[in-house]
DNA sequence: AAGCCGGGGCC
DNA sequence: GGCCCAGGCTT
């Protein structure tokens, strides 16, 4: 996996021991407390979720408490922290545990809002059970250590387990989700000041790893109408950030678009001459292109700047059988 | 595998 | 206005 995985374990954990922030839950030996901290930092930042520790803790400071607390009450702790089935899986979770939490990672596995994290966060820093943790910091780190583009979990299970310095193993997990909030980060990363720099793969290009998701592309019904003129067709300035400042046909999104087009250019009868599909980086368009005449004079498409989508109805307009007359 | 859940900070 | 966050559950 790493040369030299000794060096790389003392030098990370190193750095972590005079590097770590001092957090509420850290030194804490309280299994309770511990998991409630890694349930609160559930896709939340250290910073938000330290006040939610300390009023929910005043408000149940033992595993029991919460158990016998109404359910109302304990959202009433979480209000403002979010994701609320967080804290109705707690209290569930209490219910369920009447003698203490269990103290392995496959039976914390089974308990309710607890996944795979949260059951090695748990186990490891309480228990000292040697199970990797990995979360979106640690993900990180092992994709610019290994130059990985797109890490799979099982892979990362592998390689984090792989790399776990077994006889610190909370201690541990700490210091690699500690280094990536607060050295890996996302951009901008401090590699200078990085304990791991040695033997990262990715140090020259830090933002390739992990390569950004690809954003799900929603699929979008929409209309083009082309008003043909004496001069030409009518075309729209556009707004908006992206497209802002190029022209193109009349355009609308959604299930009505066409009805809307009409109405705003006052056309009756269009006639459909074919569909082009566009993919933005966030959204697939599928334009049905409509034309119709019109006594406004319009203007030459080839004129102004037109985006690819305004492009590729052009060309379908020019590779028509029996181009529409101008 | 994808969608959903929330609020906040940062660019 | 998008991206990301000490993820987990449901479909």
């Amino acid at each position: 996996m790493l040369r030299e995985l000794r060096p790389f374990q003392d030098a990370v954990l190193a750095w972590y021991r005079a590097h770590r922030r001092a957090l509420p839950w850290r030194g804490e030996t309280d299994p309770y407390r511990i998991l409630l901290s890694e349930v609160l930092l559930q896709q939340t930042r250290v910073e938000q979720a330290i006040p939610y520790y300390h009023r929910f803790l005043e408000a149940f400071p033992t595993l029991q408490a919460l158990a016998e607390a109404p359910e109302e009450a304990v959202l009433k702790a979480w209000e403002g922290a979010g994701y609320y089935a967080r804290a109705r899986n707690l209290k569930r979770l209490a219910e369920a545990t009447p003698h203490g939490l269990p103290r392995t990672y496959r039976e914390l596995l089974a308990l309710p809002g607890v996944g795979p994290y949260t059951a090695a966060a748990v186990a490891s820093i309480a228990f000292g059970e040697p199970v990797a943790a990995v979360d979106g910091n640690v993900r990180r780190v092992l994709a610019r250590l290994f130059a990985v583009p797109e890490p799979r979990p099982a892979w990362l299970r592998e390689t984090a387990q792989a790399l776990l310095a077994r006889e610190a193993a909370g201690e541990w997990n700490q210091a690699l989700m500690e280094l990536g909030a607060t050295v890996c980060t996302p951009r901008a990363p401090r590699c200078a000041a990085c304990p791991a720099a040695r033997w990262c793969r990715g140090r020259a290009t830090p933002e390739r790893y992990p390569a950004p998701k690809p954003r799900t592309a929603r699929s979008v019904p929409a209309a083009a109408l082309v008003l043909a003129g004496r001069a030409g067709y009518v075309l729209e300035r556009r707004d908006g950030k992206s497209l802002g400042g190029l022209w193109g046909f009349p355009l609308a999104e959604g299930e009505a678009a066409l009805e809307r087009l009409q109405a705003r250019y006052g056309v009756r009868a269009a006639r459909r001459v074919g569909t082009v599909r566009h993919a933005f980086t966030h959204k697939k368009l599928t334009v049905a292109v409509w034309y119709a005449r019109t006594a406004q004079a319009g203007e030459d498409p080839h004129a102004r700047p037109l985006s690819k989508l305004d492009r590729k109805i052009l060309a379908l307009l020019e590779r028509l059988p029996e181009p529409p007359a101008l």
